[in-house]
DNA sequence: ATCCAGGTCCCAG
DNA sequence: CTGGGACATGGA
């Protein structure tokens, strides 16, 4: 266990003994998109809306702070939610044998892999294609004002990631009107699909469905998180806007499959400049990684990409 | 002004 | 199946 103790306070809990958690690595490391920092008298702070609520964490030398979090929402949901049922110390000690990614480590050494809803990681993910960090929160989060539900905190407004059925009332339209671009469409398409697996769900409770409408209920985003790995990377890539690495970024923040090896253009960077992998084939980088790091593929991954783009590592 | 960003789609060979 | 260009958007 990364922590030692619990305590619950008036307005949240504190975790004691904490290790392995920086809120900086995982909020910055470029997992999530609804954190962001809120520095109050130079302590690091920072705010995010998760799972319908407003958070705030801190840290304390080995004392993580999360606010507006109970004790027995924290053993329901954020526990998992902030990885805290896996040993980093464990991973860190087969990752650090390898030379090079030991740089990455010791560089981010406070990283967890979030373990987030698979709707709102989908939609995140397909509209951070080709696109900037900042661009993306931008979008998530006007998404969120006007389609999700208003979760008031502290004297402010804010909104929930909206619903597939909340979603699903935006047009095309609409989207772009948000600023997402050509992904508008692909947002679209996606969401109207996993509705219809989920309206047809529900209709099966009450008659029988055709063999086309059934082929349809394989969209549902629960049947495909319970799909092994590669079945699982194919399945989501049927959603329009999702290829590969949108597929591995889904599987690794939403879905538990930590071997999933997401290749942008900060890994692939890393990965020819540590390791020499042939340049251009996305595909072959990612082969490469996994046999490289296994079951810890993701987890690896996560450390590269921080470290890669934090220090903005050249080739040529 | 041109280039680029946590890529994907679509088409040609 | 694989390789190349188009694609919205806005900051550097």
């Amino acid at each position: 266990m990364d922590y030692r103790t619990i305590e619950e306070k008036e307005n949240g809990i504190l975790l004691k003994g904490v290790k392995n958690f920086h809120p900086k690595h995982i909020f910055e490391c470029g997992q999530c998109f609804r954190w962001n920092r809120i520095d109050k008298e130079d302590e690091e702070r920072f705010q995010g809306v998760v799972h319908g609520k407003v958070l705030r964490a801190a840290i304390n030398d080995q004392e993580v702070f999360l606010e507006n979090v109970t004790r027995e929402e924290f053993e329901d949901f954020f526990k998992e939610y902030f990885d805290l049922n896996r040993d980093y110390d464990k991973i860190k000690r087969v990752l650090r044998k390898d030379p090079l990614l030991k740089e990455a480590v010791a560089f981010g050494y406070g990283i967890r892999v979030l373990n987030q809803e698979p709707f709102e990681t989908l939609i995140s993910f397909i509209l951070s294609s080709n696109n900037l960090i900042p661009k993306i929160k931008e979008g998530i989060r006007k998404i969120s004002v006007n389609y999700g539900r208003e979760i008031n905190y502290d004297g402010e407004t804010h909104y929930a990631f909206p619903t597939p059925l909340e979603l699903s009332r935006a047009t095309i339209e609409e989207l772009r009107a948000l600023g997402v671009g050509y992904r508008a469409k692909y947002i679209y398409e996606t969401v109207q699909t996993i509705r219809r697996a989920e309206l047809l769900k529900e209709s099966e409770e009450v008659r029988e469905l055709t063999d086309e409408e059934k082929l349809f209920l394989e969209d549902d985003l629960l049947s495909i998180a319970a799909l092994p790995h590669d079945l699982c990377h194919k399945a989501l890539q049927r959603y329009t806007g999702v290829g590969a690495k949108v597929a591995d970024c889904v599987m690794l923040f939403s879905m538990k499959k930590k071997e999933a090896f997401p290749v942008d253009v900060w890994v692939k960077k890393a990965m020819v400049h540590f390791y020499g992998a042939e340049g251009n084939n996305l595909s072959k980088i990612r082969s490469f990684g996994q046999m490289q790091f296994g079951e810890l593929s993701g987890i690896a991954q996560q450390y590269l990409f921080y470290h890669a783009r934090e220090n903005k590592i050249r080739i040529e």
